[in-house]
DNA sequence: TCTTTTGGTTGATAAAGATCAAGCAATCTA
DNA sequence: TAGATTGCTTGATCTTTATCAACCAAAAGA
């Protein structure tokens, strides 16, 4: 566990209005490390042991059943993970494995359970994230349900433009593959899509999103704070 | 408010280990409301003022987008809904609509975000309340994701048939195209699933569902705790 | 009781998306 | 730098699911 790490995680909201008693004593339990790409760090089903915390790299949380594999989350630096199962002292209900080289802090479940019965502070930020994470995944859902995999690309180019300042261009934070499967559809359908997207506003040149129409892109993708978030 | 309310709702984990001080001024500020059927409780994008608790008929929550619809649960007596736009101050983000004539509970969103930064015990029972809300949306969105149409009419007659301790027969608590859309699915879609599922070990009569051979249901549904739940 | 309404079913057809296979190109590695 | 690997793309095809329209039956209301 690095020093220079700890302002970074005190900044988070989750510890940000913790006692920072309450804060030393989590971080003293806690441990960093550092995992190669492609490693599992964790399996669903196993019980669940740390909060885990990015500082570098990126993960992937996905999902499997009868040999079917998605993508339901990427958590990029500084993010946390599975906070739900830790908090219920239940079974992961997702695996997590790093997509890059990473650099995780993990937080044993048993303290932060301890803390937030101690620290009313922490409760609250707790419940905050929580509920939070609660919405994001319901707006996930939303979009899973009531737009097609045309609508579900471009939804997701104009809310990644938006996070960056309405940037016209940017780098694809994920591979294709990941993001298909996040979104809900193959690789060859996301491929056809991104092409068929150049008519509406958005060219695709390997990892390299270009944004050539904003008004057509927001024509098709008629955001919505209540599935695009704010 | 009744005072017959007040056993079953302090009985719901969200309120039973609350304190009694806490649970009495919450109930106090809270009322009672009687609504007839297909009435609209809340418009998504509405402002969130109250946390709702059924405790007779049934509520659907559903989300739209450009004209569309779609079911994202039903809440049946004793349950509660949009306790995480509540705590978060933020707008709903699905609609609310009674199924049925029912019986409601409102308790302002002020007090309870009151109470719980006020009782300790309270805010545990809401971390833990919305950590369990977390995780059945996921569960939810994981059968969306991995299973095809009808894998997840199999899977959801399966667990309501667990849920009534394995009985062989049981009415739907929802009328179909609820169901369909829960599932992700039309009517036609799921009214011609229901037809090919008799081979499958599911007769369906109306509103009559009959567990003709258990086994072979769950040799399609490969039930998984992960997402079915426990 | 007789209508009217509404939810459900069925059939025909269309569209969306998945699958399989092959080819390509960028990256990694020896 | 050459070869191998890996992720992406493209084409052909098939499956799944949606749409549209008609019809039926149960339930609600006059």
């Amino acid at each position: 566990m690095h020093a220079k790490d700890l302002p970074e995680i005190r900044h988070l909201p989750l510890f940000r209005d913790m006692r920072q008693a309450s804060f030393d004593t989590l971080m003293d339990k806690a441990y960093a490390q550092s995992f190669p790409m492609g490693l599992e760090l964790i399996r669903q089903g196993d019980p669940a042991d740390f909060l885990h915390v990015v500082m570098e790299g990126s993960v992937e949380l996905y999902a499997h059943w009868a040999g079917h594999e998605s993508t339901m989350a990427v958590v990029h630096p500084v993010g946390t993970f599975i906070l739900a199962a830790c908090v219920r002292d239940q079974p992961y209900l997702m695996s997590a494995r790093t997509l890059e080289r990473s650099r995780i802090i993990l937080i044993p479940a048993s303290d932060l359970r301890v803390t937030f019965r101690q620290d009313p502070d922490f409760a609250v930020s707790v419940v905050t994230e929580l509920a939070g994470c609660y919405r994001a995944v319901i707006r996930h859902t939303k979009g899973l349900k009531l737009r097609n995999s045309r609508e579900r690309i471009a939804a997701w180019f104009w809310r990644q433009a938006a996070q960056r300042g309405n940037l016209a261009s940017f780098v694809l934070p994920v591979e294709k593959r990941f993001l298909a499967s996040y979104l809900g559809m193959t690789p060859e359908n996301l491929s056809r899509s991104l092409k068929s997207l150049e008519a509406d506003g958005v060219k695709v040149d390997g990892s390299r999103v270009i944004i050539t129409d904003r008004a057509r892109l927001e024509a098709l993708v008629q955001p919505d704070p209540l599935i695009d978030g704010a």
